[in-house]
RNA sequence: GGCGCGGUAGCCAAGUGGUAAGGCAGAGGUCUGCAAAACCUUUAUUCACCGGUUCGACUCCGGUCCGCGCCUCCA
């Protein structure tokens, strides 16, 4: 089956394929840095990891530009209070998100953009607006006249024909003629950061930038855009009424929405104080690959309530996913390949990727990985699967981590080396050999607290991280 | 009010016009010097509710109830 997406713009599945069927130019919106960014904004980002490696895997080359939001209202309220430039503010948790993503291992995008490095292109993109009597100026301030894109409305299927300006809401601090209509150019106020433009002392607006980033990169018509729900409208809206007005061109081919993660049935966000970061939830003893299994295991396009409980539940089926793994490099073997056991590798992995081409149905793919991890353990039990049967077991494991990425776990820093680990094991065995049963145990003891789990299992003894 | 999404076992979660994937937890068993481990087996006569279409619906249509999101900054 071909890799297939939804698409918000036409509410429908329809298949992928780039514009030039080998690259893929993609767009995501990231983080504004006013803060630790928490975990709900990480499903996104996790979604867009999935995407990533599922376009890699299918053989496309990837042009991927995520734009980091750096001057912003909270950016500004926040710096102005901490005393610090905004470049100095961002800085920190620019760095933060790059540490955690890291820690999520969400690959990098091939390009991060930052709003302030592209002043003088918004700037430009404002200006032929204006020559193309998309906006008008109000107090110092440049603003997008909705009016004049008659498509808008189309992503989020909203008809606004029948609006009366200003009557249905109400306009905030800066005056629009309209209340649809959205701010290009802010004027600066007293004590706020500004740039001397062609437009005035002021500031960018939000949606601009990712107008502007995406198509200085990507070119005018990019294949994928992708963010949270909450950015259909207006964000997403208003970069198509940007982009078109000034192209006259489709500005995004396929656009993909994910859904929001939920704690106790609302969503997670800062303004509800229902948040956890990354490493709020790493303090509390979870590892960092089953807040990204439990993050990947639900359909991006479906709400994800986020509990403890179900992350124990991550970290339990992801043990499972491990134990496997390990019991393919401990298990002692007849030689021989079982064909049976070949087909029915085969089989999952087809499975396997029929998951991920159906808009990224991660929890197909997973059922898939784990029918066959049944299977095999039953016929590694009953000793039909030979030791030929292995590496094509492992190339399934294989193609499944270069998806999720979940199967090694994240070494701490001063944790035993493997070295250290396999010395300590040797000692007990002997210690066990010898019938000293306390000091095989008083070794076990000691490795758990450390972190390394031992089993004994009847081709002898196997450790693991825990 | 408008737009969108969803209601499937104790919990999480796929799916299909032809009789319910997978994971966690629970129960039983196997292995083991012991074991907190590991592995196997098992767990929904039923898919919010009410009508309709059909040989047959959880899956299609209509309606009802409930939950969530967006409509303002927001992943």
């Amino acid at each position: 089956m071909a890799l297939r997406f939804y698409n918000t713009l036409t509410q429908e599945l329809e298949e992928f394929q780039p514009q030039d069927g080998k690259t893929v130019r993609m767009y995501t919106c990231g983080p504004t840095v006013y803060s630790y960014v928490h975990i709900g904004n990480f499903r996104t980002f996790s979604f867009q990891d999935i995407l990533r490696r599922t376009l890699k895997a299918r053989g496309f080359t990837l042009d991927h530009v995520m734009n980091i939001t750096d001057v912003e209202d909270k950016i500004i309220r926040n710096a102005m209070a901490a005393g610090q430039t905004i470049q100095e503010y961002t800085a920190q948790y620019t760095q933060a998100f790059k540490d955690d993503s890291a820690t999520l291992r969400l690959q990098a995008p091939e390009r991060l953009a930052f709003a302030t490095e592209h002043i003088p292109e918004m700037v430009n993109a404002i200006e032929r607006l204006a020559a193309g009597h998309h906006t008008y100026a109000n107090e110092g301030s440049t603003y997008f006249r909705i009016s004049t894109f008659p498509e808008y409305g189309k992503l989020s299927h909203t008809n606004f024909s029948g609006n009366i300006a200003g009557a249905r809401v109400e306009v905030d601090e800066y005056d629009k003629a309209d209340a649809r209509d959205f701010v290009l150019w802010k004027a600066q106020k007293p004590g706020e950061p500004a740039w001397q433009t062609s437009l005035g002392e002021g500031r960018p607006g939000w949606h601009i930038e990712c107008s502007v980033m995406a198509m200085k990169y990507l070119g005018e018509t990019i294949d994928i855009h992708t963010g949270g729900v909450d950015l259909v409208f207006p964000h997403h809206e208003n970069e198509i009424a940007q982009s078109e007005a000034i192209t006259g061109k489709r500005f995004v081919r396929y656009w993909l929405h994910a859904e929001h993660l939920m704690v106790e049935g609302q969503k997670m966000s800062k303004s509800l104080g229902n948040f956890y970061t990354l490493r709020d939830i790493i303090e509390k003893g979870y590892s960092p690959e089953s807040i990204r299994y439990l993050l990947v295991s639900a359909h991006y396009r479906k709400q994800l309530n986020f509990t403890f409980d179900g992350l124990k539940g991550a970290a339990a089926s992801l043990e499972r996913l491990r134990n496997f793994e390990l019991r393919l490099k401990n298990d002692r073997l007849a030689e021989g390949v079982n064909p049976e056991m070949e087909a029915r590798t085969a089989a999952a992995s087809a499975a396997f990727n029929k998951g991920l081409d159906d808009d990224l149905n991660t929890s197909d793919a997973l059922a898939a990985i784990y029918e066959y991890v049944r299977d095999a353990n039953t016929a590694l039990d009953a000793g039909q699967f030979l030791a030929g049967n292995t590496a094509g077991a492992h190339a399934l494991l294989a193609e499944f981590d270069a998806i999720f990425d979940v199967l090694k776990p994240t070494i701490q820093s001063g944790a035993l080396t493997d070295a250290e680990i396999d010395a300590q094991v040797a000692e007990r065995n002997k210690a066990k050999k010898a019938k000293d049963f306390k000091r095989a145990d008083a070794i076990r003891n000691e490795l758990l607290e450390r972190g390394v789990v031992l089993e004994d299992t009847k081709d002898g003894v196997r450790w693991k991280r825990k």
